[in-house]
DNA sequence: CATGAATGAGTTTTCATTCAT
DNA sequence: GATGAATGAAAACTCATTCAT
């Protein structure tokens, strides 16, 4: 059955406790339990504990890299940035766990200097909503639109709305912001 | 020599520890080194370590809930709305490093029960910026605009705009949200 | 209510839960919350913790010190020695609360020489079972024959024998082994 | 160097720093300073205090546990009965620091509710010394038989009798005892 | 590929005790 | 006759990590 994915299983597992109780308080003990393993068999395939944590960043980060990446390409128009936060809301739902851990393990993260890096990217995803040269409201309005998606993840554990519609509410607002920004206004 | 406020600098030393290295990776050894006191001194004025988070939790934390008391007795108008963010966004400042902790440790808090706390209160906030009937998409603006709070807090750390404008420009963003969600869209 | 009574007070509450859950495990902070008073005030009474066991120790120890004067005044007849074997059944079953903390703590009664002064005892009492010159085996019979009424409390805890009619039972059997020790066979 | 039985020898040096300054009394410093091994390694080979004392129980309780087994299958002769004392008191001169142990410690004992397992074994044992529908006195006899070779425990660290000599005159008396009652009185 | 055995450095927590007031 | 505040020493336990096999 498992066989030379044992690395893929203890990025799975670890991430599910990450996200669960937070890195510091999940052992490796706990992981290697749960996979049925020793301590000494995480060290064969993870340097440190660190180590895991960081290569897991590593995988589920790239599809927002690629998503600046992408949008970097693009003509900056409406459509494009509209896009944009269809892609990141996606990408955020598809990482819910890493999403999940992000928000709660920030104190973590930033040791890790991982802070530096999601705020990078926030930072440029929001520049791509905004012409290069947009005046500070406009900014704001697009920095707020990330956090419309945030908010949306936020809310998926608490409210009894509708899940879908619930999504596509926040992505609605996102728009707004962005369409206010767009036109300079 | 020094008198009854031995429990108070203990929670103004936690806060601040917590909030720079995380709850988890701050130990009672430097809380209670930084303060010149044994760890045992700790245990004279809080049960565990987590009634230490616990009750600065609930100190920093009255004024939201003097707030959400506030807006539940003024008239639904947009001025009073407007008042609700300007101070949650003051608010917010005011205990910028329990903001900083709770964000940046929301792993640790939930394990304390004090995330459902937080949700419900932004469930309440968010609903008294909003008629009671209101349809899903002015709900979904009424919290993005408690978010859009959260991006100014975000953003103080990060970039190199004016702070007191930057500030009013995410006021202001607030208040087009809950402008629009005012006239029911 | 409870005035100048303080320190019969702590002995009391003091012997009920050493007898509970051990002398060690038994913290003075226990004590002092379920006296409703502070630690402190136990060090106002008593030197130390220790000093608490001993005083209790001497005071329902001194029935059965008064029992061995006695016994040593009296005619070695049977009839004495059953009256002995009677007396220290009603003793061991009085204080009750001490002979279960006494046979449940001998650890910590040994730190305390209090083992030495226990084990006298035993051999002071069993010796007023025999003639003075006896035999070993007589010997033994006396010493088992106080054992005999240990085995009653032992018992008492654990079977649903009428309670009354199972110390007489012991009570019967103790007499027995002082008999044949009598004469001497 | 040392292989497989670490384990052993953590048994051993606990039982007998245990048997002489007490369960709570001995940390578990003491017992790896003296094995030359960390604390942590004691962590490896048992998962609490509590557990290696239950090993030992587990591993020393054994023979006793064997011997009623052993009763049970035996025609209930006064003979069978004798042969039930004799392995009886070997058991406990053999298992002599745990005896101790258990004499000295049986708050501690109860905590783990190995208090009840004794009772119940010391209950089987005397059932086994007498028959099935015994009347109470001849219960009683039985009881203190068992009761009698602990008094030879007892004497054992206190009198300047001939030891050998002495747990034959212990057994001796216990005989008597089964003796009168195996007649029905 | 993995385990069994172990370590060193740390953690939170508890306790008996002290002493100025 | 007592309390409030604190201490010093120690306890049980956990963890990331190492390494010979």
């Amino acid at each position: 059955m498992s066989r030379g994915n044992t690395r893929q299983r203890i990025q799975d597992v670890a991430l599910e406790l990450f996200a669960e109780r937070g890195y510091e308080k999940t052992s490796l003990r706990e992981i290697a339990e749960q996979l049925d393993v020793t301590k000494a068999a995480l060290y064969y395939h993870f340097k440190t504990k660190e180590d895991i944590l960081l290569s897991i960043f590593e995988d589920l980060n790239r599809p927002i890299v690629e998503l600046i990446a992408w949008g970097e390409q693009q003509p900056r128009t409406l459509e494009t940035k509209k896009e944009i936060l269809r892609r990141y809301g996606q990408a955020l739902y598809d990482a819910e766990p890493l999403f999940r851990f992000m928000q709660e393990n920030q104190a973590s993260i930033r040791e890790l200097s991982l802070g530096e890096r999601i705020k990078q990217r926030m930072f440029a995803l929001s520049g791509l909503l905004v012409e290069q040269d947009a005046e500070l409201i406009d900014r704001v309005r697009a920095l707020t639109s990330l956090f419309a998606m945030h908010a949306g993840m936020f809310a998926m554990l608490q409210t009894d709305d509708d899940l879908k519609e619930r999504q596509e509410a926040h992505l609605l607002v996102a728009h707004e912001l962005i369409t206010t920004a767009h036109h300079g206004d």
